[in-house]
DNA sequence: CTCCGCAATCTAACATGTTAGTATGATAAT
DNA sequence: ATTATCATACTAACATGTTAGATTGCGGAG
Protein backbone atom coordinates (compact mmCIF):
# COMPACT_ATOMS: atom_id res chain seq x y z
CA UNK A 1 0.00 0.00 0.00
CA UNK A 2 2.92 2.27 -0.61
CA UNK A 3 1.98 3.19 -3.97
CA UNK A 4 0.24 5.91 -3.41
CA UNK A 5 2.97 8.03 -2.64
CA UNK A 6 2.70 8.62 -6.32
CA UNK A 7 -0.53 10.02 -8.00
CA UNK A 8 0.00 8.05 -10.76
CA UNK A 9 2.01 5.15 -12.80
CA UNK A 10 1.81 7.65 -15.94
CA UNK A 11 4.10 5.87 -18.02
CA UNK A 12 6.86 8.99 -18.46
CA UNK A 13 8.25 8.87 -21.67
CA UNK A 14 11.84 7.37 -20.62
CA UNK A 15 10.04 3.71 -20.62
CA UNK A 16 9.98 3.98 -24.26
CA UNK A 17 13.30 4.54 -24.68
CA UNK A 18 15.28 2.48 -27.04
CA UNK A 19 17.82 0.45 -25.14
CA UNK A 20 21.24 1.92 -26.12
CA UNK A 21 22.26 -1.48 -28.01
CA UNK A 22 20.45 -0.05 -30.99
CA UNK A 23 23.12 2.79 -31.82
CA UNK A 24 27.07 2.92 -31.73
CA UNK A 25 29.66 5.21 -30.38
CA UNK A 26 29.97 6.24 -27.09
CA UNK A 27 27.58 5.96 -24.28
CA UNK A 28 27.03 9.89 -24.22
CA UNK A 29 26.02 9.44 -28.53
CA UNK A 30 23.81 6.89 -27.55
CA UNK A 31 21.93 8.54 -25.21
CA UNK A 32 21.82 11.61 -26.95
CA UNK A 33 20.38 9.30 -30.12
CA UNK A 34 17.95 7.27 -28.25
CA UNK A 35 16.31 10.35 -26.46
CA UNK A 36 16.02 12.35 -29.84
CA UNK A 37 14.03 9.29 -31.19
CA UNK A 38 12.29 9.36 -28.28
CA UNK A 39 11.31 12.72 -28.82
CA UNK A 40 10.71 12.90 -32.47
CA UNK A 41 8.26 9.88 -32.24
CA UNK A 42 6.81 11.80 -29.41
CA UNK A 43 7.28 8.99 -26.95
CA UNK A 44 8.34 12.10 -24.89
CA UNK A 45 5.07 15.21 -25.50
CA UNK A 46 6.15 18.27 -25.66
CA UNK A 47 6.07 19.89 -22.47
CA UNK A 48 7.21 16.58 -20.80
CA UNK A 49 10.00 16.85 -18.20
CA UNK A 50 13.09 15.01 -18.25
CA UNK A 51 13.98 13.13 -15.28
CA UNK A 52 17.55 12.29 -15.41
CA UNK A 53 17.76 10.15 -12.93
CA UNK A 54 15.19 7.79 -14.52
CA UNK A 55 16.88 7.73 -17.47
CA UNK A 56 19.98 7.05 -15.89
CA UNK A 57 18.16 3.93 -14.65
CA UNK A 58 16.48 2.76 -18.20
CA UNK A 59 19.18 3.13 -19.88
CA UNK A 60 21.95 1.73 -17.24
CA UNK A 61 24.38 5.09 -17.44
CA UNK A 62 25.38 7.25 -15.34
CA UNK A 63 24.64 11.24 -15.01
CA UNK A 64 27.87 11.99 -17.12
CA UNK A 65 26.49 10.70 -20.38
CA UNK A 66 23.15 11.95 -20.01
CA UNK A 67 24.30 15.19 -19.12
CA UNK A 68 25.87 15.36 -22.31
CA UNK A 69 22.94 14.57 -24.53
CA UNK A 70 20.75 17.06 -23.36
CA UNK A 71 23.58 19.63 -23.35
CA UNK A 72 23.43 18.54 -27.47
CA UNK A 73 19.32 17.97 -27.53
CA UNK A 74 19.28 21.55 -26.20
CA UNK A 75 21.54 23.14 -28.60
CA UNK A 76 19.16 21.99 -31.56
CA UNK A 77 16.31 23.30 -29.39
CA UNK A 78 14.51 19.97 -28.44
CA UNK A 79 14.48 20.82 -25.10
CA UNK A 80 14.63 23.41 -23.35
CA UNK A 81 16.67 23.67 -19.80
CA UNK A 82 15.36 25.53 -17.10
CA UNK A 83 18.64 26.57 -14.49
CA UNK A 84 18.46 24.21 -11.43
CA UNK A 85 14.78 23.44 -12.27
CA UNK A 86 14.72 20.84 -14.81
CA UNK A 87 14.66 19.86 -18.65
CA UNK A 88 11.51 20.46 -20.68
CA UNK A 89 10.69 18.93 -24.24
CA UNK A 90 10.17 21.82 -26.11
CA UNK A 91 6.36 23.06 -26.95
CA UNK A 92 5.92 23.47 -30.69
CA UNK A 93 6.28 27.67 -31.48
CA UNK A 94 4.28 28.57 -34.65
CA UNK A 95 7.18 31.26 -34.86
CA UNK A 96 9.96 28.89 -34.84
CA UNK A 97 7.68 26.61 -37.19
CA UNK A 98 8.20 29.07 -39.78
CA UNK A 99 11.39 29.88 -39.16
CA UNK A 100 12.50 26.85 -40.06
CA UNK A 101 10.94 26.35 -42.83
CA UNK A 102 12.61 29.64 -43.54
CA UNK A 103 16.54 28.34 -43.12
CA UNK A 104 15.33 24.83 -44.79
CA UNK A 105 14.14 26.80 -47.95
CA UNK A 106 17.26 28.86 -48.10
CA UNK A 107 19.64 26.08 -48.08
CA UNK A 108 17.66 23.71 -50.35
CA UNK A 109 17.40 26.60 -53.14
CA UNK A 110 20.90 27.10 -52.96
CA UNK A 111 21.59 23.52 -53.15
CA UNK A 112 19.45 23.03 -56.01
CA UNK A 113 20.58 26.09 -58.33
CA UNK A 114 24.18 25.14 -57.71
CA UNK A 115 22.96 21.44 -58.17
CA UNK A 116 21.30 22.38 -61.55
CA UNK A 117 24.46 23.92 -62.91
CA UNK A 118 27.08 20.70 -62.31
CA UNK A 119 24.88 17.77 -62.30
CA UNK A 120 25.99 14.42 -64.06
CA UNK A 121 24.67 12.18 -66.11
CA UNK A 122 25.21 9.47 -63.50
CA UNK A 123 23.53 11.48 -60.70
CA UNK A 124 20.66 12.08 -62.89
CA UNK A 125 19.69 8.66 -62.81
CA UNK A 126 20.19 8.10 -59.65
CA UNK A 127 17.40 10.67 -59.19
CA UNK A 128 14.90 9.06 -61.66
CA UNK A 129 15.70 5.90 -59.70
CA UNK A 130 14.17 7.41 -56.56
CA UNK A 131 11.05 8.92 -58.43
CA UNK A 132 10.34 5.25 -60.21
CA UNK A 133 11.10 3.74 -56.42
CA UNK A 134 8.57 6.50 -54.59
CA UNK A 135 5.98 5.52 -57.00
CA UNK A 136 6.17 1.74 -56.68
CA UNK A 137 6.34 2.61 -52.61
CA UNK A 138 2.91 4.28 -53.24
CA UNK A 139 1.48 1.26 -55.41
CA UNK A 140 1.91 -0.82 -52.72
CA UNK A 141 0.89 1.29 -50.09
CA UNK A 142 3.63 1.45 -48.23
CA UNK A 143 3.60 5.52 -46.92
CA UNK A 144 6.59 5.13 -44.47
CA UNK A 145 8.54 3.84 -46.93
CA UNK A 146 6.95 6.76 -48.89
CA UNK A 147 8.58 9.60 -46.88
CA UNK A 148 11.70 8.15 -46.32
CA UNK A 149 11.93 7.94 -50.38
CA UNK A 150 11.22 11.47 -50.28
CA UNK A 151 13.38 12.11 -47.48
CA UNK A 152 15.96 10.28 -49.68
CA UNK A 153 15.41 12.41 -52.63
CA UNK A 154 15.90 16.25 -51.13
CA UNK A 155 19.46 14.60 -49.38
CA UNK A 156 20.38 13.39 -52.54
CA UNK A 157 19.89 16.84 -54.46
CA UNK A 158 21.64 17.94 -51.44
CA UNK A 159 24.49 15.96 -51.41
CA UNK A 160 24.69 16.69 -55.37
CA UNK A 161 26.18 20.11 -54.27
CA UNK A 162 29.74 18.47 -52.93
CA UNK A 163 29.23 19.72 -49.66
CA UNK A 164 28.70 17.60 -46.11
CA UNK A 165 27.36 19.70 -44.08
CA UNK A 166 24.57 21.14 -46.03
CA UNK A 167 22.22 17.91 -45.67
CA UNK A 168 23.19 17.93 -41.75
CA UNK A 169 22.08 21.65 -41.36
CA UNK A 170 18.74 21.52 -43.14
CA UNK A 171 17.96 18.27 -41.07
CA UNK A 172 18.34 20.50 -37.72
CA UNK A 173 16.54 23.48 -39.34
CA UNK A 174 13.98 21.24 -40.55
CA UNK A 175 13.80 19.19 -37.14
CA UNK A 176 10.99 21.57 -35.85
CA UNK A 177 8.81 21.19 -38.71
CA UNK A 178 9.26 17.40 -38.88
CA UNK A 179 8.26 16.77 -35.48
CA UNK A 180 4.64 18.80 -36.05
CA UNK A 181 4.27 16.79 -39.26
CA UNK A 182 3.33 14.00 -37.52
CA UNK A 183 0.65 15.29 -36.05
CA UNK A 184 -0.91 16.32 -39.49
CA UNK A 185 -3.44 13.59 -40.97
CA UNK A 186 -2.55 12.89 -44.56
CA UNK A 187 -4.38 15.00 -46.90
CA UNK A 188 -6.11 12.62 -49.83
CA UNK A 189 -4.14 13.90 -52.91
CA UNK A 190 -1.38 15.49 -51.16
CA UNK A 191 0.69 12.52 -52.01
CA UNK A 192 -0.03 12.52 -55.75
CA UNK A 193 0.69 16.26 -55.84
CA UNK A 194 3.73 15.23 -54.00
CA UNK A 195 5.17 13.05 -56.58
CA UNK A 196 4.33 15.90 -59.35
CA UNK A 197 6.09 18.29 -57.56
CA UNK A 198 9.26 16.01 -57.10
CA UNK A 199 9.27 15.26 -60.88
CA UNK A 200 9.21 18.73 -61.93
CA UNK A 201 11.95 19.53 -59.58
CA UNK A 202 14.23 16.47 -61.11
CA UNK A 203 13.13 17.52 -64.39
CA UNK A 204 14.32 21.25 -63.77
CA UNK A 205 17.59 20.39 -62.60
CA UNK A 206 18.39 17.63 -65.47
CA UNK A 207 17.33 20.39 -67.79
CA UNK A 208 20.12 22.51 -65.98
CA UNK A 209 17.39 25.20 -65.76
CA UNK A 210 18.94 26.76 -62.35
CA UNK A 211 15.88 29.49 -62.06
CA UNK A 212 13.57 27.17 -63.18
CA UNK A 213 14.82 24.40 -60.60
CA UNK A 214 14.37 27.35 -57.85
CA UNK A 215 10.90 27.97 -58.18
CA UNK A 216 9.38 24.59 -58.10
CA UNK A 217 11.58 23.50 -55.28
CA UNK A 218 10.38 26.81 -53.98
CA UNK A 219 6.71 26.01 -54.65
CA UNK A 220 7.30 22.52 -53.26
CA UNK A 221 8.33 23.25 -49.61
CA UNK A 222 5.70 26.21 -49.51
CA UNK A 223 2.96 23.41 -49.44
CA UNK A 224 4.05 21.62 -46.44
CA UNK A 225 4.36 24.56 -44.08
CA UNK A 226 0.88 25.61 -45.78
CA UNK A 227 -0.71 22.29 -44.61
CA UNK A 228 1.06 23.04 -41.31
CA UNK A 229 -0.35 26.01 -40.18
CA UNK A 230 -3.69 24.69 -38.98
CA UNK A 231 -2.61 22.70 -36.27
CA UNK A 232 -2.06 26.07 -33.80
CA UNK A 233 -5.95 25.93 -33.71
CA UNK A 234 -6.12 22.32 -33.52
CA UNK A 235 -3.92 21.22 -31.69
CA UNK A 236 -3.03 24.37 -29.14
CA UNK A 237 -1.67 21.74 -26.25
CA UNK A 238 1.34 21.12 -28.25
CA UNK A 239 2.07 25.03 -28.38
CA UNK A 240 4.23 27.47 -25.82
CA UNK A 241 1.43 29.46 -24.15
CA UNK A 242 0.92 32.73 -26.13
CA UNK A 243 2.72 34.60 -23.89
CA UNK A 244 0.76 35.91 -21.02
CA UNK A 245 1.64 39.49 -19.70
CA UNK B 1 68.17 23.39 -14.01
CA UNK B 2 64.89 21.31 -13.96
CA UNK B 3 63.64 23.56 -16.56
CA UNK B 4 65.24 21.40 -19.14
CA UNK B 5 62.59 18.80 -18.28
CA UNK B 6 60.57 20.51 -20.85
CA UNK B 7 62.06 21.16 -24.41
CA UNK B 8 60.39 24.50 -24.76
CA UNK B 9 58.00 26.59 -22.55
CA UNK B 10 56.30 27.56 -25.05
CA UNK B 11 53.72 29.51 -24.01
CA UNK B 12 50.63 27.48 -24.37
CA UNK B 13 47.64 29.38 -25.80
CA UNK B 14 46.01 28.26 -22.16
CA UNK B 15 47.85 31.75 -21.04
CA UNK B 16 46.10 33.80 -23.10
CA UNK B 17 42.69 32.43 -22.06
CA UNK B 18 40.58 35.30 -21.08
CA UNK B 19 39.46 35.75 -17.37
CA UNK B 20 35.69 33.92 -16.91
CA UNK B 21 34.85 37.27 -15.03
CA UNK B 22 34.52 39.28 -18.57
CA UNK B 23 31.64 36.79 -19.92
CA UNK B 24 28.48 36.28 -17.85
CA UNK B 25 26.37 32.81 -17.61
CA UNK B 26 27.29 29.39 -16.11
CA UNK B 27 31.02 28.71 -15.80
CA UNK B 28 30.64 26.07 -18.78
CA UNK B 29 28.98 28.53 -20.87
CA UNK B 30 31.45 31.08 -20.14
CA UNK B 31 34.52 28.71 -20.25
CA UNK B 32 33.00 27.71 -23.49
CA UNK B 33 33.28 31.78 -24.71
CA UNK B 34 36.54 31.87 -23.02
CA UNK B 35 38.15 29.24 -25.28
CA UNK B 36 36.12 30.47 -28.31
CA UNK B 37 37.76 33.72 -28.12
CA UNK B 38 41.06 32.29 -27.74
CA UNK B 39 40.78 29.84 -30.99
CA UNK B 40 39.15 32.49 -33.09
CA UNK B 41 41.61 35.46 -32.31
CA UNK B 42 44.26 32.48 -33.15
CA UNK B 43 45.77 32.47 -29.21
CA UNK B 44 45.82 28.49 -29.90
CA UNK B 45 47.10 27.82 -32.86
CA UNK B 46 45.33 25.34 -35.97
CA UNK B 47 46.58 21.72 -34.61
CA UNK B 48 47.47 22.88 -31.03
CA UNK B 49 46.25 20.78 -28.15
CA UNK B 50 43.72 21.71 -25.31
CA UNK B 51 45.00 20.17 -22.43
CA UNK B 52 42.27 20.12 -20.31
CA UNK B 53 44.52 19.88 -17.04
CA UNK B 54 45.99 23.36 -17.90
CA UNK B 55 42.54 24.87 -18.90
CA UNK B 56 41.36 24.14 -15.17
CA UNK B 57 44.02 25.34 -13.45
CA UNK B 58 44.29 29.03 -15.67
CA UNK B 59 40.71 29.24 -15.53
CA UNK B 60 40.29 28.04 -11.67
CA UNK B 61 37.56 25.65 -12.88
CA UNK B 62 37.22 22.12 -12.54
CA UNK B 63 36.83 19.54 -15.56
CA UNK B 64 32.83 19.17 -15.62
CA UNK B 65 32.47 22.88 -17.62
CA UNK B 66 35.42 22.61 -19.67
CA UNK B 67 34.23 19.43 -21.10
CA UNK B 68 30.74 20.85 -21.76
CA UNK B 69 32.44 24.23 -23.25
CA UNK B 70 35.19 21.20 -25.44
CA UNK B 71 31.38 19.64 -26.57
CA UNK B 72 30.33 22.86 -27.84
CA UNK B 73 33.28 23.59 -29.86
CA UNK B 74 33.36 20.02 -31.17
CA UNK B 75 29.85 20.23 -32.31
CA UNK B 76 30.97 24.11 -33.95
CA UNK B 77 33.89 22.50 -35.74
CA UNK B 78 36.51 24.39 -33.80
CA UNK B 79 38.26 21.23 -32.68
CA UNK B 80 38.73 17.78 -32.90
CA UNK B 81 38.13 15.52 -30.33
CA UNK B 82 40.58 12.08 -30.74
CA UNK B 83 39.05 9.57 -28.46
CA UNK B 84 41.21 8.81 -25.77
CA UNK B 85 43.97 10.53 -27.34
CA UNK B 86 43.17 14.44 -26.97
CA UNK B 87 41.13 17.69 -28.02
CA UNK B 88 43.25 19.38 -31.00
CA UNK B 89 42.45 22.92 -32.59
CA UNK B 90 41.46 22.48 -35.97
CA UNK B 91 42.85 23.38 -38.91
CA UNK B 92 41.51 25.01 -41.69
CA UNK B 93 40.31 23.02 -44.32
CA UNK B 94 39.68 24.65 -48.16
CA UNK B 95 36.77 22.48 -48.37
CA UNK B 96 35.23 23.17 -45.45
CA UNK B 97 35.65 27.39 -46.10
CA UNK B 98 33.83 26.90 -49.30
CA UNK B 99 31.10 25.45 -47.72
CA UNK B 100 30.63 27.91 -45.03
CA UNK B 101 30.46 30.42 -47.30
CA UNK B 102 28.33 28.57 -49.46
CA UNK B 103 25.82 28.10 -46.40
CA UNK B 104 26.48 31.88 -45.76
CA UNK B 105 25.67 32.66 -48.92
CA UNK B 106 22.70 30.46 -48.98
CA UNK B 107 21.06 32.12 -45.91
CA UNK B 108 22.13 35.72 -46.56
CA UNK B 109 20.24 36.09 -50.16
CA UNK B 110 17.59 34.16 -48.75
CA UNK B 111 17.18 37.01 -46.10
CA UNK B 112 17.65 40.12 -48.10
CA UNK B 113 15.27 38.87 -50.71
CA UNK B 114 13.09 38.56 -47.79
CA UNK B 115 14.42 41.97 -46.10
CA UNK B 116 13.24 43.82 -48.89
CA UNK B 117 9.64 42.76 -49.63
CA UNK B 118 8.76 43.29 -46.08
CA UNK B 119 11.47 46.47 -44.69
CA UNK B 120 10.20 49.51 -42.78
CA UNK B 121 11.17 53.81 -43.06
CA UNK B 122 12.53 53.08 -39.69
CA UNK B 123 14.41 49.74 -40.62
CA UNK B 124 16.34 51.82 -44.33
CA UNK B 125 17.38 54.55 -41.98
CA UNK B 126 18.84 52.03 -39.43
CA UNK B 127 20.71 50.63 -42.20
CA UNK B 128 21.62 54.12 -44.22
CA UNK B 129 22.98 55.22 -39.93
CA UNK B 130 25.17 52.51 -40.23
CA UNK B 131 26.57 52.57 -43.86
CA UNK B 132 27.69 56.64 -42.22
CA UNK B 133 29.44 55.16 -39.70
CA UNK B 134 31.39 52.55 -41.31
CA UNK B 135 32.34 56.01 -43.59
CA UNK B 136 33.22 57.44 -40.36
CA UNK B 137 35.41 54.61 -38.93
CA UNK B 138 37.23 54.42 -42.22
CA UNK B 139 38.02 58.41 -41.80
CA UNK B 140 39.25 57.97 -38.73
CA UNK B 141 41.51 54.98 -39.35
CA UNK B 142 39.59 52.64 -37.05
CA UNK B 143 39.64 49.25 -39.19
CA UNK B 144 38.49 47.33 -36.30
CA UNK B 145 35.65 49.64 -35.84
CA UNK B 146 34.81 49.47 -39.36
CA UNK B 147 35.00 45.68 -39.13
CA UNK B 148 32.49 45.60 -36.25
CA UNK B 149 29.77 47.68 -38.04
CA UNK B 150 30.53 45.41 -41.56
CA UNK B 151 29.44 42.77 -39.34
CA UNK B 152 26.64 44.97 -37.29
CA UNK B 153 25.05 45.69 -41.21
CA UNK B 154 25.34 41.94 -42.13
CA UNK B 155 23.68 41.18 -38.56
CA UNK B 156 20.82 43.76 -38.83
CA UNK B 157 19.64 43.17 -42.60
CA UNK B 158 19.52 39.35 -41.30
CA UNK B 159 17.59 40.65 -37.53
CA UNK B 160 14.94 42.33 -40.09
CA UNK B 161 14.03 38.72 -41.46
CA UNK B 162 11.54 38.49 -37.85
CA UNK B 163 13.82 35.45 -37.54
CA UNK B 164 16.37 35.18 -34.14
CA UNK B 165 18.28 32.32 -35.09
CA UNK B 166 19.47 32.87 -38.72
CA UNK B 167 21.92 34.94 -37.45
CA UNK B 168 23.59 32.77 -35.07
CA UNK B 169 23.68 30.23 -37.73
CA UNK B 170 24.95 32.56 -40.52
CA UNK B 171 27.61 33.09 -37.74
CA UNK B 172 28.25 29.49 -37.19
CA UNK B 173 28.56 28.94 -40.99
CA UNK B 174 30.78 32.00 -40.90
CA UNK B 175 32.88 30.76 -38.44
CA UNK B 176 35.96 29.12 -40.40
CA UNK B 177 36.07 31.79 -43.28
CA UNK B 178 36.14 34.15 -40.53
CA UNK B 179 39.25 32.78 -38.36
CA UNK B 180 40.46 32.32 -41.58
CA UNK B 181 39.95 35.94 -42.61
CA UNK B 182 42.29 37.14 -39.38
CA UNK B 183 45.54 36.17 -41.57
CA UNK B 184 44.73 37.81 -44.79
CA UNK B 185 46.45 40.86 -45.17
CA UNK B 186 44.23 44.00 -45.99
CA UNK B 187 44.08 44.76 -50.05
CA UNK B 188 44.43 48.20 -50.73
CA UNK B 189 41.61 50.04 -52.25
CA UNK B 190 39.54 46.88 -50.82
CA UNK B 191 37.80 48.72 -48.26
CA UNK B 192 36.37 51.24 -50.14
CA UNK B 193 34.96 48.79 -52.48
CA UNK B 194 33.10 46.81 -49.50
CA UNK B 195 31.90 49.99 -48.59
CA UNK B 196 30.23 50.68 -52.39
CA UNK B 197 28.57 47.58 -51.92
CA UNK B 198 27.60 48.03 -48.77
CA UNK B 199 25.80 50.87 -50.58
CA UNK B 200 24.72 48.74 -53.26
CA UNK B 201 23.03 46.35 -50.91
CA UNK B 202 21.49 48.62 -48.94
CA UNK B 203 19.83 50.87 -51.86
CA UNK B 204 18.26 47.77 -53.65
CA UNK B 205 17.13 46.59 -50.21
CA UNK B 206 15.46 50.38 -49.72
CA UNK B 207 14.32 50.07 -53.43
CA UNK B 208 12.49 47.18 -52.82
CA UNK B 209 13.87 44.88 -55.23
CA UNK B 210 15.02 41.64 -54.07
CA UNK B 211 16.49 40.11 -57.52
CA UNK B 212 18.65 43.33 -57.49
CA UNK B 213 19.50 42.97 -53.71
CA UNK B 214 20.29 39.37 -54.05
CA UNK B 215 22.55 39.87 -57.12
CA UNK B 216 24.74 42.64 -55.29
CA UNK B 217 24.73 40.95 -52.47
CA UNK B 218 25.70 37.64 -54.31
CA UNK B 219 28.04 39.88 -55.63
CA UNK B 220 29.77 41.55 -52.25
CA UNK B 221 29.98 37.90 -50.20
CA UNK B 222 31.90 36.13 -53.39
CA UNK B 223 34.63 38.91 -52.94
CA UNK B 224 35.91 37.42 -50.12
CA UNK B 225 36.05 33.61 -50.75
CA UNK B 226 38.24 35.32 -53.69
CA UNK B 227 40.43 36.92 -51.55
CA UNK B 228 41.00 33.90 -49.45
CA UNK B 229 42.05 31.08 -51.80
CA UNK B 230 45.17 31.95 -51.92
CA UNK B 231 46.07 31.60 -48.23
CA UNK B 232 45.89 27.63 -48.70
CA UNK B 233 49.25 27.86 -50.75
CA UNK B 234 50.67 30.94 -48.79
CA UNK B 235 50.43 29.81 -45.37
CA UNK B 236 50.15 25.37 -45.89
CA UNK B 237 50.99 25.04 -41.81
CA UNK B 238 47.46 26.29 -41.15
CA UNK B 239 45.38 23.52 -43.06
CA UNK B 240 44.72 19.63 -43.29
CA UNK B 241 47.54 17.83 -44.67
CA UNK B 242 46.70 16.43 -48.14
CA UNK B 243 44.84 12.91 -47.37
CA UNK B 244 48.18 11.22 -47.32
CA UNK B 245 47.31 7.82 -48.55
C1' DC C 1 -11.48 31.52 0.94
C1' DT C 2 -7.06 33.78 -0.09
C1' DC C 3 -2.56 34.88 0.68
C1' DC C 4 1.89 34.28 2.69
C1' DG C 5 5.91 31.94 4.61
C1' DC C 6 8.57 27.83 5.40
C1' DA C 7 10.58 23.45 4.92
C1' DA C 8 11.01 19.20 2.32
C1' DT C 9 12.29 17.84 -2.09
C1' DC C 10 13.08 18.42 -6.52
C1' DT C 11 16.67 19.93 -10.13
C1' DA C 12 21.03 21.60 -12.80
C1' DA C 13 25.58 22.77 -12.05
C1' DC C 14 29.83 21.81 -10.44
C1' DA C 15 33.70 18.96 -8.40
C1' DT C 16 36.26 14.94 -8.22
C1' DG C 17 37.28 9.90 -8.40
C1' DT C 18 37.88 5.85 -11.69
C1' DT C 19 38.56 3.29 -15.97
C1' DA C 20 40.35 2.15 -20.23
C1' DG C 21 42.28 3.32 -24.70
C1' DT C 22 46.28 5.85 -26.99
C1' DA C 23 50.67 7.95 -27.79
C1' DT C 24 55.39 8.20 -26.49
C1' DG C 25 59.95 7.17 -25.37
C1' DA C 26 63.44 4.26 -23.54
C1' DT C 27 65.37 -0.17 -24.12
C1' DA C 28 66.44 -4.54 -26.19
C1' DA C 29 67.01 -7.41 -30.28
C1' DT C 30 68.51 -7.69 -34.91
C1' DA D 1 71.65 2.11 -37.39
C1' DT D 2 66.87 0.14 -37.42
C1' DT D 3 63.09 -2.03 -35.85
C1' DA D 4 60.28 -4.31 -32.27
C1' DT D 5 58.77 -4.40 -27.49
C1' DC D 6 56.97 -2.78 -23.43
C1' DA D 7 56.31 0.25 -19.46
C1' DT D 8 55.01 4.98 -18.49
C1' DA D 9 52.41 8.91 -18.87
C1' DC D 10 49.27 11.05 -21.14
C1' DT D 11 44.07 11.53 -22.61
C1' DA D 12 38.71 11.15 -23.08
C1' DA D 13 34.99 8.80 -21.20
C1' DC D 14 32.43 7.49 -17.54
C1' DA D 15 30.80 7.28 -12.54
C1' DT D 16 29.63 9.46 -8.46
C1' DG D 17 29.79 12.91 -4.65
C1' DT D 18 28.51 17.85 -3.40
C1' DT D 19 26.35 22.40 -3.67
C1' DA D 20 23.00 25.75 -4.33
C1' DG D 21 18.93 27.52 -6.58
C1' DA D 22 13.91 26.53 -7.82
C1' DT D 23 9.58 24.38 -7.11
C1' DT D 24 5.99 22.45 -4.46
C1' DG D 25 2.85 21.61 -0.98
C1' DC D 26 1.38 22.24 3.49
C1' DG D 27 -0.18 24.92 7.37
C1' DG D 28 -1.34 29.10 9.54
C1' DA D 29 -2.51 34.03 9.54
C1' DG D 30 -5.60 37.39 7.78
Amino acid sequence: MDANKKKQAGKSGACNLLPLSRYEGTLAVRTYLSLKDAILSLAYEPGEILRKREICDVLGVSRSPVSEAIAKLSAEGLVDVVPKAGTFVSRFSMDEIREGAFLREALELAAVEQVANIITGEQVAMLRQNLKQQEEMIAAQDFAGFYDKDAELHDLIMSFTGFRRIGQMAQSSWVQVNRARHFNLPTPGRIQETIEEHKKIVDAIAARDPEKARKVTRDHLRQLIKYLEPLETKRPDLFEAPSTK
